[in-house]
RNA sequence: AGGCGCGUAGCUCAGUGGUAGAGCACUACCUUGACAUGGUAGUGGUCGGUGGUUCGAUCCCGCCCGCGCCUACCA
């Protein structure tokens, strides 16, 4: 083995070694289980987010398939339609062309090419990341098995007449020409203004309604005003109407409970077709719809000609205009308002109404509600469940079409009369309907939202609507591992949909986890320039390339010269390769309930650090076993038998705390082990028995503790860090007599397959306070460690003998000790440097190693710490309320604790006393 | 406006009704034959503030301050 952890040299092969033999695939036996991959956008790239939700389910796969699961991780990734179709059309536009141009088919067709190019990107990623997912059943959302069950789905459901069209607002975006679904419109306080019209009352020259507007150019589009019904200042005028400037028209006023008396005049003009308030009022009233925009969110014809075919910005100028010029502008005020943009186009989303495909929801998430409050699915954290439920109750129908080329298309069928027929294809809807061949048939254009055929997922991509096996094994799945933010678009929708079509609960879990934000605490964006590759970080990367990537291809180039400047505050000297395992391990780390987590560079250089120390650890087991065996028995040594009982403690804590998604405290309680234990003081305990004369069987025992211990630790931490842990596997396996190719297969250790020895762990605590005890001494008198020292032990039990004289190899040699004598009772000790082990003192003799003065403002520091102790528990053992009332054994406990306390000062006390002499003797 | 979460060492974060912890950073010493991506010892915290419950609160409860997110939005 190198003599340093070098993650580069050793990943790559190992995942291509599991992947050609095959290594993911579900081994057949067992307990099904199952994870399904949330499908990447398959033109994206997995940014730190991926990264972090992969390392989990992967983690939970790898843990789960060394529990003899039969499992799954199902890969792949979803068609992404608006975000797919904007990149494809960006290059054809780039090339001069366009996809009206090359028309539908054409285009279709490049879409797949960039595609199988795109898709690329991210497997690979995967392939880094160590995702041990089942390759051979990689799925795509538009793949011809999952575009069955897309369209089986629509069918049934619009038989079942949960699925409708009809004319309704939706968010429009006016450049990409597109329905938008909430989860695409980001709405972000902007300035803007607010505009007060007069609206003059009919019949009555001179008098005038005051109405308010953040938008004038909808003015065109008004059918009415609103006032609230208790508003005593207009009560009387409810029921007449006013003169719609600029258009000619009378509309009414009404009164509506939505209308708030407090805000502006308490008047609100209202426009049905462009604001969906507005809407409902007028479903409620009757009102006329008057849509006033094209598609390009211009003005159309319902306007008058001078407002014609004008942009909305141009249209909202003129309109401001006019109204001043006929001094029916009362005033104009700034103002702070939302403003909804289409997350794609950066456009303004216009509320447009148009014919749209819907599924109504509240049938469907009656029963999806149902499974979460009777427990068939569970989230953890348990928090999340209400963020569910706020919305199922609150469920709107969901609009599905979306107006692209790159998606399912939607299975219906118009005649030259309109009439709709839906049907699995074009033959099915004629033969159902006795339509011959005379009659056209026309497709509808529109395709569904990505979100339909996501929310078939977990069934879909297990053969659904074909009853195979892979279905009736793995569904339902166990655990749904993903983000907070698309509990409703994603998490929701599969619950209602494999109810509805797959006969129950699509998983049993929803893990939720926390968002990746930088160092800073903000959140990961392209605009803001602060993504981060999982791979750069793998892999390390040069300031100025990481510069170069992260400027490259803006949406807002102004904003390049900020994000260079803090890439480079940031990373100064761009970032080192880390490798994949310290990466999963910091992710893991800081994978605590319900927290975003800030992603700290230098938690994951402590994390590399961690693997190059097994690495290591191993370097020196390897070296002290391999070739070493010799036959005959062997005898456990104490320190052997402490180990094992410490692993066994270790493992138990792991294996806990991730059956409960607690995978930073698994995760640490392995570090802990690994370094503060097992490297700390067992491998160190174990050079003297090799390294000296030791007896062949104890010998042998240790050699036997090392192999065993660290193959098991190599298990236990597979699922974490499983590229550095098959690499040292193969090497320690043999020795320890297992013969298999991998690690993967093996099964995860169990505490029960170490003895926990509660003797072993009470006499290594005696050794190793006897320890720190001299090496605290050394520490503060700065006695060089290459400098063995006597000691002198005082007022020692039997016990304390018997333990210094059997331990003695250990004590000697992680103390550098030269040589240990007990003090005859009443022998009086030269002058010492003293380290108190219970109500023994390790004296270390001073002459010419230490300078009395030193000693005296140490043992100061050590008396102000054990007096402020002292006082605080005497404190309390002298308020009667807390001996009557606490716990016996909580004040038994404080009792020994202070009895013991006070031993400690009175030694300090006396070693005081002893060392001020010898200063006074000096001087 | 409603909901959720957070506030613990300089930084990133664990944690518990009864002696405050880790990693990084910092200080001193050390290249001892697994590892300087290391070792040993150490410095560092009125656990956001304030009341209450309790013998005892960093932890439970109320209020306040600060921060973040989500949902609904005021035309």
């Amino acid at each position: 083995m190198d003599k340093n952890y070098d993650p580069a040299k050793i990943e790559q092969d190992c995942y291509r070694f599991w992947e050609e033999n095959g290594h993911f695939s579900p081994s057949g036996k067992g307990d099904p289980y199952c994870i399904m991959i949330p499908p990447p956008n398959v033109t994206g790239t997995l940014h730190m987010g991926h990264a972090f939700q992969d390392t989990i389910m992967d983690t939970l796969t790898r843990y789960h398939r060394m529990l003899g699961h039969n499992t799954l991780w199902q890969p792949g990734m979803d068609h992404a339609g608006i975000a797919t179709q904007m990149v494809v059309e960006r290059q054809l536009n780039a090339a001069g062309t366009s996809r009206q141009e090359l028309g539908r088919e054409k285009f279709l067709e490049r879409v797949w090419e960039w595609k199988a190019q795109s898709g690329g990107t991210i497997s690979n990623q995967l392939r880094r990341l160590g995702a041990s997912v089942d390759w051979s059943r990689e799925r795509f959302t538009m793949d011809e098995g999952l575009s069955a069950a897309v369209i089986e789905v629509f069918v049934r459901l619009h038989e079942e007449g949960l699925i409708y069209r009809g004319k309704r607002l939706v968010n429009w975006d006016p450049v990409l020409h597109t329905a938008l679904s909430d989860l695409e419109v980001l709405s972000e306080e902007e300035d803007g203004h607010l505009w007060h019209f007069r609206y003059p009352l009919t019949g009555d020259s001179g008098r005038y309604l005051v109405v308010a507007t953040t938008r004038p150019e909808t003015m065109l589009g008004d059918t009415a005003v609103a006032v609230h019904p208790d508003d005593q200042r207009y009560s009387n005028l409810v029921g007449q109407s006013v003169e719609l400037p600029l258009t000619g028209r009378t509309i009414p006023v009404i009164a509506d409970d939505y209308v708030d008396p407090e805000f502006g005049s308490g008047c609100v003009k209202i426009t049905p077709a462009h604001d969906f308030n507005d809407y409902e009022i007028g479903q409620r009233h009757a009102l006329p719809m008057i849509n006033i925009m094209t598609a390009d969110a211009c003005l159309n014809d319902e306007v008058p000609d001078a407002y014609r075919g004008l942009p909305r910005a141009e249209a909202r100028n003129k309109v401001v205009a006019d109204f001043e010029q006929l001094g029916l502008l009362e005033k104009v005020e700034d103002h702070r308002l939302k403003v909804p943009r289409g997350d794609r186009s950066g456009e303004i989303v216009e509320p447009l109404l148009t014919d749209q495909w819907y599924v109504r929801a509240e049938p469907l998430a009656k029963p999806a509600i149902a499974a979460v409050e009777n427990g068939d699915i569970r989230f953890v954290p348990e928090n999340w469940a209400k963020t569910y439920f706020e919305w199922m109750y609150n469920i709107q129908d969901w609009c599905i079409s979306r107006q692209l080329w790159w998606g399912h298309r939607i299975p219906a069928w118009y005649d030259a009369n309109g009439k709709c027929y839906v049907g699995r294809n074009e033959a099915e809807v004629r033969a159902r309907n006795g339509l011959g061949a005379e009659t056209k048939l026309r497709q509808d254009d529109d395709v569904l939202d990505t979100w339909f055929s996501s929310a078939l997922w977990p069934f879909s991509t297990l053969g659904w609507p074909e009853k195979t096996p892979a279905l009736s094994t793995w569904y339902p799945t166990s655990v749904l591992v993903t983000g907070f933010d698309i509990i409703f678009f994603w998490v929701a929708r599969m619950i209602m949909m494999g109810l509805k079509f797959a006969g129950g609960v699509p998983f049993h879990e929803v893990y939720i986890h926390g968002l990746v934000r930088d160092e800073d605490g903000q959140k990961m964006s392209k605009a803001k320039g602060n993504v981060l590759d999982p791979l750069d970080l793998i892999d390390g990367i040069e300031l100025e390339t990481l510069v170069e990537k992260r400027t490259a291809n803006l949406m807002q180039p102004h904003l390049r010269k900020r994000i260079e400047k803090a890439t480079r505050k940031q990373f100064r000297d761009g970032i080192p390769a880390f490798g994949t395992d310290a990466l999963r391990f910091t992710f893991l780390a800081l994978a605590t309930t319900g927290r975003d987590i800030r992603f700290d560079l230098g938690r994951v250089e402590g994390y590399r650090n961690f693997c190059n120390k097994l690495w290591n650890a191993s370097r020196y087991v390897l070296l002290n076993t391999e070739g070493k065996d010799t036959p005959g028995d062997h005898e456990y040594s104490l320190a052997d038998r402490w180990i094992r009982s410490r692993l066994a403690a270790a493992l138990e804590t792991a294996r806990s705390n991730i059956q409960i998604y607690r995978f930073d405290l698994a995760a640490r309680a392995l570090y802990e082990f690994s370094w503060n234990e097992f490297c700390d003081w067992y491998l160190e305990l174990s050079k003297p028995v090799l390294h000296g004369d030791a007896d062949p069987a104890v010998q042998r025992g240790t050699r036997r503790t090392l192999t065993h211990c660290l193959e098991a630790l190599m298990r236990a931490l597979h699922p974490m860090m499983p590229f550095l842990t098959e690499t040292i596997w193969q090497r320690v396996a043999p020795i320890a007599g297992i013969s298999e190719a991998t690690i993967i297969h093996q099964r995860y250790p169990e505490p029960s397959d170490f003895d926990r020895d509660p003797e072993a762990e009470a006499a290594i605590g005696w050794i190793r306070d006897f320890i720190s005890g001299v090496r605290q001494v050394r520490g503060e008198m700065d006695i060089a460690p290459s400098r063995p020292v006597e000691v002198l032990l005082q007022d020692a039990s039997a016990g304390d003998r018997q333990n210094a004289e059997r331990h003695s190899l250990y004590l000697q040699s992680l103390a550098r000790l030269s040589g240990i004598r007990v003090l005859a009772a009443g022998e009086r000790p030269p002058p010492s440097a003293t380290a108190l082990h219970g109500s023994m003192k390790i004296l270390v003799p001073m002459a010419g190693l230490i300078d009395p003065a030193a000693e005296l403002a140490r043992l100061g520091r050590k008396q102000a710490k054990t007096g402020k102790e002292l006082a605080a528990g005497e404190k309390k053992l002298e308020n009667p309320n807390f001996v009557s009332n606490a716990p016996a054994e909580v004040v038994a406990e404080l009792r020994e604790r202070v009895a013991a306390l006070r031993e400690t000062q009175a030694q300090l006390e006396n070693q005081v006393t002893r060392v001020g002499e010898l200063l006074d003797d000096n001087n």
